[in-house]
DNA sequence: GCAGGTTTATCATGAATCTGAATATTCTTT
DNA sequence: AAAGAATATTCAGATTCATGATAAACCTGC
């Protein structure tokens, strides 16, 4: 694995005390040795990393420069350490005060967020929710480096660490403004109607040209879009129907901002997935928020 | 500290390579250790962890549900602890990989982001950018947490291991279409103009409002917006001048996309810090960000 | 600058762990 | 059911680290 052979982990531990209390007796008290041996390991691993580490000064032990530097980073991965092992064996959503990240895209925003914190607040009180989008990072390291504990969405490549579920094909609805109703949209023709197309990403795009040309509308798209942001007013404002990413005419439909149509076009190719790496497979937390976002978002039909 | 007194770190190498390897003797070889001694170690994590730790089983040794489960986060910290001790004592920016995460909020990112990018990619061509938004976390955590390496905006709160530095006051500026020439614009009478008022977040609002009534423009302000990214635009197709934050205001202007006027208006109240944790303070690589940062965006008047 | 007191480093002895080899045990595989 | 292979256990000798006492180094106050 690593040089660490070389170390002995144990002295790290040490440090850090000698660090926080800025002597080496206190430390040796803290972590349960005489004076000598704490001294003695100190002097270790000082031999180990070539440096005195601490200088003895008018506050104390004083750091050197190297130990500065290091001593956060050391801190951050034992108390790491402890937590790993501390950690409850099990995830108890009535008491877990743990934050969950997730790593949407903007359309995975508009269509996973508020669905997904509406239940997890409701299952689990004292969790948190927060949505990280690197722009510069791909998706791998995101969450190899455990910035994120699973990613929804359009995800084509797929690390050799990453494992997946497929939630849905992603289908495309028809949407009227709601001020109609059920029966008033039964009599609409498509093809003498106004349509806005909302295509949220690039890797949408082909595929949900090619489904409105099989239907012949082509030529009856009079917006295209990328964000969904003012779809709601644009609908009630001026008079159109709409074709959007199924998920989110959905939740449109149920917030009474939009009248579904009944007509599903086909179900575009494009696989949304959710993905996270091997590393939090076995993690009780987040089997439970993936078993959350199955429940919420797969289609039964993927399901086994 | 922690309780990790009562657990001897070393047997935490020993269980990631335990479970990596399949087979104690293996581990015990990889680590430079006797069969005997690797199957003692192991019993003495056993007996302080109180679980089996591994099973035999036809793939040689097998995980328990424990070890499944705590092994991904002891790897994660045991390799950070390795880099702690073997990264390079000076921070090179001709050969750094590094990836440095800015928090900028939407105005951060179009003040920010682009000069940000261009200097750190011409100075250190292999390090990677990634700024991370995090809608629900404060930054507070974001920052203690290392998600990010500094935050720069409007940034009120600060914890109690966090530094700062006040980058400068924002200031706001007029601007007119590109096609004017500073000429043109010196004779623009700003009380008979229309007027774009750009306010990226509610924090500056109260502040520039206060500023345009006292210089008696409240009647002029013809369209108020609170983004950025369309105002290029605008500027071209329709004829206004634009009020906006000082440092976009220059952006644009470096860019052709925009003619300042001279006025300049007061600054405002509100301070552009640039926050990081204690943590990095003596990491060399943050330490070379943030001089990067100060030079670019510090007010002269304020460095000291 | 020197004495006093505190803290750190050094030195022998003793406890714990590792090595090496040999053996018992347990599980997989034929 | 038996062979095969790996893990667990045992023992003496060697190494390493901790202990308790001592020596050296350092900060503080005069």
């Amino acid at each position: 694995m690593i040089n660490l052979r070389r170390i002995d982990l144990n002295l790290l531990s040490l440090l850090i005390t000698v660090h926080d209390t800025g002597s080496v007796s206190a430390a040796g008290q803290a972590l349960g040795l005489s004076q000598p041996a704490t001294s003695n390991a100190l002097g270790r691993l000082r031999l180990a990393l070539n440096d005195k580490l601490f200088v003895r000064g008018p506050g104390g032990m004083e750091p050197t420069a190297l130990t500065a530097r290091i001593v956060p980073e050391i801190r951050l991965h034992l108390e790491g350490l402890s937590d790993a092992l501390t950690l409850p064996t099990v995830f108890d959503p009535n008491t877990s005060q743990r934050v969950f990240r997730t790593a949407l895209s903007g359309l995975g925003e508009q269509i996973f967020l508020a669905p997904l914190a509406e239940r997890v607040f409701s299952l689990a009180p004292g969790v948190r929710l927060s949505n990280v989008s690197s722009p510069f990072d791909d998706l791998n390291r995101t969450l190899t480096q455990r910035h994120a504990d699973v990613a929804l969405g359009l995800l084509p490549q797929q690390g050799r660490h990453l494992r997946q579920t497929h939630l849905f094909n992603e289908d495309y609805r028809v949407i009227a403004p709601p001020s109609l109703t059920q029966e008033q949209v039964a009599t609409l023709d498509l093809k003498r109607s106004r349509l806005i197309l909302v295509v949220p990403s690039a890797t949408f795009a082909d595929d949900i040209e090619q489904v409105v040309a099989e239907h012949g509308l082509a030529d009856n798209i009079y917006l295209r879009m990328r964000h969904f942001g003012v779809l709601p007013e644009l609908l009630s404002t001026i008079d159109t129907l709409a074709i959007v990413p199924g998920q989110f005419a959905r939740r449109l439909a149920a917030a009474n901002q939009a009248t579904l149509l009944d007509i599903v076009l086909p179900r575009g190719r494009q696989k949304v997935l959710m993905v996270w790496h091997v590393n939090s497979d076995a993690d009780p937390a987040c089997i439970w928020l993936r078993e959350v976002i199955c429940d919420l978002f797969q289609d039964p039909e993927l399901r086994g």
